[in-house]
DNA sequence: GTAAAGACTTGGCAACCAAC
DNA sequence: GTTGGTTGCCAAGTCTTTAC
C-alpha cells in the first residue's frame, strides 16, 4: 500500500513524464509507459478511496494535475485547429498562384494525386454527427448535402460526385467503428443501436453544440421495427434500461467505444493529434466519482484519477 | 412471382506518409 | 528500403425496392 506522500509523488512524476514526452516529441515511444503509470496511480487511488485513507491533500493535488492536463489537451486541440486553418490558407494561395502562372496548364493536366486529394467532407461529417444513431442518409438527403457542398466549393477540385458521397458514408460507417459497434453491442439491429445512441445522449445531456454529436431522429424510416423509444419517450432511455444485466465494465467499454466513433468522425484519423493523451486521460472515467465532498472546489471538476 | 435497378457490404488494391 | 496505417476507390456479391 503506497503512502499518501508516495501517491502525490507519483502524480507529479506522471505529469512530468507526460510533459517531457510532449517536449521531446517522442510520445509514441512513451505511450505504453505512461499508460501503465496512469493505471498504477489510478489503482492506488481507488484502493485508498476504498480504505478511506485518501487524504484531502492528495485529492486536491490530483484535481490540480487533472486540470492542468485537461488544459494541455485543449491547447493541443486549438493548435491542431490553427494548423489546419493555416494549411488550408496555404493550399488556397498556392492554388491561386499556380492558376495565374504559366504552370497552370501543366498542373491541370497532371494526374490527380489521390493521396492528397481529400474530399470536401465537412457537410457530410456534420450530417453524420447529427445522425450518428442511424447514419444512413436517404438519396434526397445525400443530394441535398452534395448541392450545399458544391455550392460552397471554391473550385472544381472541391466538388463532389454522388458516388463519392455514397462511398464516403459507407467507408465512414466501417472505419469509424460504427459497423463494429452495431455488431458488438446491438447484435446487428440498427433500431437497437439507435436506442443505445439515445441512451448515451440522455446520459451525456447538453445540446448538439456542447456534445458535438446527436443520436438523430427518434423515429427513423427504413428500420426493421420502430425503436421502442418512439413510443416510450426518448428521455426514458438509459443504458441500464437497455442492458439490465450488463456489468459496469461492459457499459464503460461501450461508452469508450462510442466516444472513439465520435472522435473518428469528427476528425480524420490522420489529424487526430494527441489522441494518445486523451486515451491516457480516459482511464480516469472508470474511477467511481466518490469525490462529491470536494464539489465546492472548482478545480476538482477536472479530477482525472 | 420475377426481373431489373439501386443501395449497401465486404474485401481488396494503390497511393501516400511516417516511423523504423 | 521495409512496414504499417490511412484514404479513396473499385469489383463482386447481397439485399431491397419497384415495375410488370
Amino acid at each position: 500500500m503506497r503512502s499518501q506522500n508516495e501517491l502525490c509523488m507519483d502524480l507529479l512524476a506522471f505529469e512530468d513524464m507526460l510533459l517531457s514526452s510532449l517536449a521531446s516529441r517522442t510520445h509514441e515511444v512513451h505511450h505504453a509507459q505512461m499508460h501503465a503509470a496512469a493505471e498504477r496511480i489510478r489503482s492506488a487511488i481507488v484502493e485508498s478511496e476504498r480504505l478511506g485513507t485518501l487524504a484531502p491533500t492528495t485529492r486536491h493535488l490530483g484535481a490540480r494535475v487533472g486540470q492542468r492536463l485537461q488544459r494541455l489537451s485543449h491547447l493541443l486541440r486549438a493548435e491542431q485547429r490553427e494548423t489546419m486553418l493555416m494549411r488550408t490558407t496555404t493550399q488556397n494561395e498556392l492554388r491561386e498562384l499556380l492558376q495565374s502562372s504559366s504552370l497552370s496548364l501543366e498542373v491541370a493536366d497532371a494526374p490527380q494525386d489521390k493521396g492528397d486529394a481529400s474530399l470536401n467532407a465537412g457537410r457530410m461529417r456534420a450530417w453524420y454527427l447529427k445522425n450518428i444513431g442511424h447514419p444512413f442518409p436517404s438519396r434526397n438527403t445525400k443530394k441535398a448535402i452534395l448541392a450545399e457542398t458544391n455550392a460552397e466549393a471554391k473550385d472544381s477540385s472541391q466538388c463532389l460526385q454522388y458516388n463519392q458521397a455514397v462511398l464516403w458514408f459507407i467507408n465512414m460507417r466501417r472505419r469509424s467503428g460504427w459497423t463494429t459497434f452495431l455488431r458488438s453491442y446491438a447484435k446487428g439491429d440498427k433500431a437497437m443501436l439507435l436506442e443505445i445512441a439515445w441512451a448515451l445522449q440522455n446520459e451525456q445531456g447538453g445540446t448538439h453544440e456542447s456534445r458535438q454529436w446527436s443520436a438523430g431522429p427518434k423515429d427513423v424510416d427504413g428500420l426493421g421495427r420502430r425503436p421502442r423509444c418512439a413510443q416510450a419517450g426518448v428521455a426514458a432511455y438509459t443504458l441500464r434500461n437497455l442492458f439490465p444485466e450488463a456489468s459496469e465494465r461492459f457499459l464503460s467499454e461501450l461508452r469508450a467505444d462510442w466516444a472513439n466513433i465520435i472522435e473518428r468522425v469528427k476528425v480524420g484519423a490522420k489529424d487526430r493529434i494527441g489522441d494518445w493523451i486523451h486515451d491516457i486521460l480516459r482511464l480516469s472515467e472508470s474511477i467511481p466519482s466518490s469525490h462529491s465532498d470536494l464539489s465546492s472546489h472548482p478545480a476538482d471538476s477536472a479530477w482525472p484519477f
